[in-house]
DNA sequence: CGCGAACTGTAAGCGCGATCACCGATCCAC
DNA sequence: GTGGATCGGTGATCGCGCTTACAGTTCGCG
């Protein structure tokens, strides 16, 4: 029983959401908030089977993604350990065009609606924070529009790698990460064939930017890389 | 006196986020949000000139829209009377890449960070829709996104003027909606040139799908042009 | 260990839409 | 009403990146 309070803790304090509560207030969410797990490629939703849910992500990766009337496939999302996600459609709006599919082997919190209001919503140094997110996410998303528009498939590549690079093991981005994604996950996130994406990345591993192997990327130089992506 | 509080409440009283509030409440933020009015053409705020404050805008239209290194310009949001908008940097990020430019005439409330925190985000009733908005606008960016990475540029253009349409008079979409908009603009909108902007609105004109006149587009066939934007 | 599936690499062709270079039309200010 | 500025229209060129079509490679699994 402590145990079991204990992880569920364990899952709260690292989602920094929850940052400005007490112990106790966080076993009560927790409580409403079951633990959940799915295999690498299981879809956590998707528009034909939209979820009241919302989800914390505890373990693996997880991808939101939206799927073109002739079957290509955009990543506008990658969730990592921490993170809040789900339909949204508890925020008000029906966002149901996207998928969530589990990239490696997942475990998250589900908490339904009605618990999202009780607990989240209604309190302000929370609402606050997720606030922050939505908010976070409307800049990368505007960041995403605009490089799409203005910049070249080889400069979103760039620019993904070193975000993601960076973001992975936080501060300032050092040689040698590795990124466990395939040319088609990249693809996906950049809005780009797989086939270009290949190329690309061939191209830079030629220049001893990047070294490749099956499904995973690791940045050598970082630096260069970063001039490529442009500003 | 009474006629300066009857008019500050109808700033407030247009604007959803504060539908859950009495008169008093609204005069007491609205007391901390003076208007201010400008030209066609000025900007709000620039990458240059931050503000750190929250506009409602009461009267006009407003452009949101970055820049490409070389000059170019991608609006990334039209902002109508009742809708607040502003730097953002209040929600703990700084998208400091964007400009805030008139369109029209414009007049707006301005409120400081500081009473942003006091009055809003303490308060559940407000953060909550906060949120909504923030939610939404999501859902807006990544409709937009994966619509540039799927659509061509006749669809995104048929799409963007049935969006606005719709919005610009609420409900079915009849016929006749005029939409004060340069090629121009809705080339920054669509995330093309003004040249392909002005052959793809030409063409649709010659189908009698819509009626062009200087800085202006009126929709005749809302149907067609619905299923022209594709899905 | 051998088969199939997923991932990676390569190359030819071509179409969309950007770019460039104009000119006419409309509007506004003086 | 005249000049300047903004807006709208049009064609030629050209290149990026999608598409199509394979072939080789690594992995998981029975």
């Amino acid at each position: 029983m402590e145990r079991a309070t204990g992880d569920d803790i364990w899952c709260m304090a690292e989602v920094d959401i929850f940052a400005d509560l007490s112990a106790a207030e966080m076993e009560t969410i927790a409580a409403a908030a079951p633990m959940k797990t799915y295999s690498a490629g299981d879809l956590l939703y998707s528009p034909h089977q939209p979820v009241e849910t919302l989800f914390i992500l505890k373990k693996g990766r997880v991808r939101i993604f939206r799927i073109s009337p002739d079957g290509r496939a955009l990543t506008t999302a990658l969730i990592t350990p921490g993170t809040i996600f789900g339909d949204m459609l508890l925020l008000g709006q029906q966002m149901h065009d996207n998928f969530a599919e589990a990239l490696d082997d997942v475990v998250v919190c589900v908490m339904a609606r009605a618990d999202v209001h009780r607990f989240l919503l209604s309190d302000p140094r929370i609402s606050i924070r997720i606030s922050e997110i939505l908010g976070r996410r409307v800049a990368e998303l505007e960041r995403r529009l605009s490089d799409t528009v203005f910049k070249s498939v080889p400069q979103r590549i760039a620019g993904t790698l070193c975000l993601l690079a960076g973001e992975q093991q936080k501060r300032p981005l050092g040689r040698g990460v590795q990124l466990a994604l395939t040319h088609e996950q990249i693809a996906a996130l950049t809005g780009t064939s797989r086939e270009t994406a290949t190329k690309v990345l061939g191209e830079y591993a030629d220049r001893g930017l990047l070294k490749l192997s099956r499904g995973k990327v690791t940045i050598l130089d970082p630096d260069t890389i970063t001039a490529e992506a442009g500003q």
